[in-house]
Formats: C-alpha cells, structure tokens, sequence
DNA sequence: TCGGATTCTGACACCGGTTACCAAGAAGAT
DNA sequence: ATCTTCTTGGTAACCGGTGTCAGAATCCGA
C-alpha cells in the first residue's frame, strides 16, 4: 500500500454540506470578496447588491466560519472569562451577565477558572490567552486585583476588562463594583436600629473587595459618631466554615455585640449557625447582616438583611465593552469616559431587628 | 489614494511575534508536514528526528494556533456544555468536572445555556453547533432529555454526551446518574428510622430525575411493606419558594406527615421555613430529606440529610469520553459497554430523626 | 550486489475566510 | 470627446496548520 499515515475516510455524513462564502458568492454573482464586503459591513458596496447578497445569505442559511475568519483576522471570536471565586452563584451571574451581551453578536464564552496559589499558574494563563487569541477577557476578584495579570496582557495585546471594587486601572480596562458604599449601607442600617456595639467579620485580605466593605462600613459609622471596637473585628475567609467560627468567637465577647456584619452572605449564614449553637436568635438577641444578597441569603432562616451586588449587571457590561472594543477596530482612541460604577443596594429582611435594650 | 477599505494598520505590538510551525521547521531542518506529524503523534517518524522537533518546540515555546488546526481538522478544539438547569451549583459543578477532563487537553470549555421554552431554542441551538463545529457537546438534563436535540446532534454529526437519569440513548452518548437508587436511599432511611407517614415534593414533571426520584423512593418503601399515601404526594418544581409552598401544604395533611421527602434541596430547604412557620420544629415534629447535596444542603438549619449526586465527577466523566471520541479518530467503533453509572450516596445530618410518639 | 519491501520525508494543494493590488465601468468636469 | 474621480469587482497570496501521494532512504534476504 502506497498510503501514508492514517485515511480517515470522513465518512460522508448525512446530506448537504454546510454553504460557504462561494456559494453565496455563486449565487450571488458576484465575487466571494464583494460578499465579504458585506459581511463585514464594509460602505463601499451598492446598496442593491448588498441587499441581493444578503437575502441570499438567509435564503441558504451562510453563516461564516469562525475559525477561518479568526485566522485570517489573527485573532478569535472568544471571549474568556478568568476567575478564581469559588462561588458558583457569583460565577454563573457572570456568566449569565456576559452571555447577556455577547448573544447574537456571533462571540462564544470561553471559561477559564484558575488558582493564582499555582506556581504554574502565570505561565498557564499566558499559554492561554497567547493560543487562543481572545478577543477579550473578564477577569473578576481576586484575579482581577493581580498586576502581574494585567502585565501580560497589556504585553501580548489581549483586550481585557477587570472588574474591581476601585479604579485601579485606566477607565476603559475597569468595571468598579463600588463596595465601599455597600459598607456603608450596612453601617446606615444597623446604626439607624440603634446598634452601637456591631461586630465585624472580614473576607480573606487578598480581596480587595474586603476591605472595601470594611473601610465603607467604618467611614459610615465614623459619620455618625459611632466607632467599631478593635474587639469586634475578626477575619473569615468568605466561606460558611469561618462564619461559623468567627460568628461564635464574636458572640463570646463581653459585652456581646448585637449586631454582626459579616462581609459576605456565607459567613453570615454561618454566623446564624453560631447563634443558634450559642442559644441565642436572631435578630432579637443578634442582627445580622450580609453581603452579596446569593440564594443563601433568602433560603436561610432568619432570610438575610443583605447587600446586593449587581453581578449580572456586571458582566454584560462588561462583556459589552469588550465587543465594542473589537468592533471598533482600534482606528480611534477609546472613549475617555469615567469607568462605569455600579452600586449595591441594601435589601433588608428578617435578621435584622432593633438593638435590644 | 488607490487604496481600498479600511487598512487597519496592525501597529506591530510588543516584542516578538508567536512562533509557527514553519520557525520549528526551519530551526529543525525538516518541512513542515514532519513537524505536523510530531505534533499529531504520528508513528511514521523518526525518533530521532521526533526528538529533535520536540526539543525545538519546547526551546522555543511553540504551541500549535488551534484555530489553523481546526480549520483543516473541519472542527474546533471547543468542547460545549450546553444546559437549561438553573441551579448555580449544579451548573458550575458540571463545568468544573468537565474542566479537570480537560486540563491540559488543548481543548476549551465554551458554555451555552438555553431556554427550552424559547420558540427559536432549536434553530439556535442548530446554529450554535453548526458554526462552532465544536469537538463535542455535554448536555444535562432537562435539555439531554430532548430527542430532537439529539437528532440535529447526530445529523450533523456532532459528538456528544447526554447526562440522564435512565440510559435512554446508546450508552456511549449517555452518563447515568442513578437518580432512582437516590430515591431508594432516601425512603430507606426514613424507612429505618420508623416513618410510615411520609410526604413527598416531586420536581416539575419535564424533568426525568424527578420521576425517577419518585420512582425509587415508591419502590423502596413497596420493597418494605410500606405505600406512599397519595395525599402525602405533592408537585413541586425544583424552587425554594415551591418547597414553602408545598410544605406548607403536606403539613396540614391529617394526619400530619412525619416526615417529608423533597426532590431537591432547594425545595428542602423551603421546607424548613415551612416547618418553623407552621410552629414546629426540624426534626422532632418532622423528618426532612433533600436531594443533591449542595451548599445550601449544610448551610441551612438544621443542616440537611441529602442524597449526593457526584456532580463534578459526572461532568469529568463526560469529557474524558468526548476528548476520548475525539482523539480516536473514528477509525474504530466505539467501545461497545455499558453506558457509565454514577450512584448517590445518601449523607445524613441533622434533619432527620426518629418517628415522633 | 541488487531487487523489493519497509520506513520516512517533502512538495503541493487545500481548509474558508481575509487583504493587497490592480483594473474596469460609471459619473462628473472641462 | 477626453480627463478625472468615485465605485466596484477580480485575482492572487496569505492566515497556520493539515491530507495526498510520490519518491527518497534504509533494511533485508538472495
């Protein structure tokens, strides 16, 4: 046999093949580069054979092929998505925000979780956006917060927006989620029950997110006089196991605090856990509240006074900018606008009561 | 000026440029279709030769643009999860079961969510696969349940994997999730301990799991002498507010059940509340048992008995099959056994006890 | 030493789009 | 009628890899 390496005989699956740019172009009469014209939306195509190309192009069903189009542009109708959250609610809102977005506008989402705890983990991402070629990349918390992240991808070209909880980049690559100010929103709520002895339970420092609600959430106590007692302060790590334990470190305390922030809605489920462990409710001997306003929030009992983050909101912004990046095919600058912000708000619900006394 | 459209000029970005197959060539002294045929492990290589080019490749960090590879493949290195289940956990579960198939694969998870009750669902879904040309496709239910689904999949020849609760399609294209032996485990151990008035919350009835969940709990208790009253039985749809309601429900049966099954545990979950606000408590006056084990399973109070479904390990199981399908280039039939199943596994907590009196 | 089988290798066309470059037709100006 | 200017479309080459298939290199026994 005179044959090389392995035939595969690409059976001829069932009927017709999938029409090409030729076809159209065939059909058309009319060159394959007067129908690229047209789907690109170039303006030097008459107004006649453009609306003939295009009603061919419907009639038969053409619909470009990525991978050749991504070749030929040197790049890739993929759009990532690079998080190293472990919440899954946080990760499909994303998800679901960003699809939002890109539906119809011909982009796939790519998803790419990672550990930045990896030795591996820089090269890895590199490898990634270099063999991909994305059009773009969203990248949340923490992973958003990494400068050496944004290195590289400043370095090989790669669109990308970060969602953050501060303006720490050029407005055009930031999508703030304004933390801060749902600090404060909390601090507002359980200052106008009348608490004055609140404790505080922060997410692992390495999100910047968490000092975030830290910082809002003292401004606003600091605002109306009130101070939050170094005692009161503990670190969690954002997961409902640190709730847990933070929330009955917390309520041993004398005197004990009535209120309890915690800076996400798992701890602060878990807080609830500590309470009832603790023999105590909630709110009528502690308040609580949260952060995130996830589905634990409303599943818990008592359901969680809140804050909630627009997540979904985020990501089709988010995803947005990034195709208008694409679009707009580099010829002018960005727009200089502010880098859009996006507020939280409070939700209040049955765990939080007035300050007993 | 002669010119014709918009020349974007490429402003040469940073440094040097990726490296191509025809760089390895060259450095190795041999044509490209050699270093092609290391790539793709072809056996009609050289060693020595071979190790040279491989040598080469590392030094230089070439790694193969997947989109040219693609291109002449006739197909993408994306593999698709397409799904229409809401549940975050569920969701992201699956995707990072899928992604632990794949690390390190070349092939890319690309998501899709999607509404059955949409009226394009089909075409879109169509087009979704007919553009991407993707390597493979895991659906879970309730979209796997979907023949029609699975007829445009094969007319196009697409591979694909379908997760469901009874093996209804060939078993290479099918992952079993034993939702029935779930639903044994659950009647089992309310069974043990002492419960003969039992409610059950079925899932919405589009959801094959949930029959099959009805299913095995029936036949566990039958298998013990015992009959699932039909007042106790009760439709719910896979939410925390249809768990209210229909707890609310079971629990002015007279007599009043002693225990309720929940199909899932968001609907358990919604139970509780039901439970606390009709004055009772978890588990003295009632027993309640979920399904799935996801977080909200331990973070509620009491944290829930539940049947765990291994739903990371179903979706690395999925993968490793399609990349399996992908790598074996259809020069053999594929293995001829038994469609994979996975079993549940029940974990008890705090919301079961014995049979009150 | 030579034919023949076996093992490797490279030239070339091609995947399905894109751009560069050029040429030609139409419209307007002189 | 001739010269510009403005649109439009054809051709070839390219993006970065692959399949085809002929032919070179090597090994073997006679």
């Amino acid at each position: 046999m005179a044959d090389d390496d392995k035939t595969p005989p690409r059976r001829g699956l069932s009927g017709e093949k999938k029409p090409t740019i030729n076809d159209v172009a065939r059909l058309a009469g009319v060159s394959k580069k007067t129908v690229s014209r047209v789907i690109n939306q170039s303006p030097f195509v008459k107004g006649e054979t453009r609306e003939n190309i295009n009603r061919i192009i419907a009639e038969i069903g053409f619909s470009p092929d990525p991978q050749a189009r991504g070749l030929a542009f040197r790049r890739s109708f993929l759009i990532g998505l690079v998080y190293d959250n472990p919440n899954p609610q946080y990760v499909v809102n994303m998800q679901l925000g960003m699809l939002d977005a890109m539906r119809g506008s011909g982009y796939e989402l790519v998803v790419h979780p990672c550990n930045r705890g990896n030795p591996t983990f820089l090269a890895d991402f590199r490898r990634f956006i270099e063999r991909q070629k994305l059009s773009g990349v969203v990248l949340t918390p923490s992973v958003s917060e990494d400068d050496r992240v944004k290195a590289i991808l400043d370095e090989i070209g790669c669109a990308y927006i970060r969602i953050a909880s501060v303006p720490v980049d050029e407005p055009q690559h930031i999508i703030v989620s304004n933390d801060r100010q749902g600090g404060r929103a909390a601090a507002r709520h359980l200052a106008e029950l009348g608490h004055t002895r609140i404790g505080f339970i922060s997410g692992p420092p390495s999100f910047r997110s968490s000092h975030e609600r830290y910082g809002g959430f003292v401004e606003e106590l600091k605002d109306r006089g009130l101070k939050l007692d170094e005692n009161y302060i503990i670190q969690g790590a954002y997961t409902f196991e640190t709730g847990i334990s933070c929330g009955a470190e917390l309520l041993k305390r004398e005197p004990r605090p009535t209120a309890i922030f915690a800076a996400n809605d798992e701890m602060a489920a878990g807080v609830l856990h500590a309470v009832r462990r603790a023999g105590l409710t909630c709110p009528n001997d502690v308040s609580v509240v949260g952060f995130d306003d996830f589905q634990i929030a409303s599943s818990v009992w008592p359901p969680l006074t809140t804050v909630r983050t627009p997540t979904r909101e985020i990501g089709r912004m988010a995803a947005e900018k990034l195709i208008g990046f694409s679009e707009a095919d580099e010829d002018e600058a960005p727009p200089r606008e502010a880098a859009p912000a996006t507020s939280p708000a409070l939700v209040v619900r049955d765990s939080t009561g007035p300050a007993p006394r």
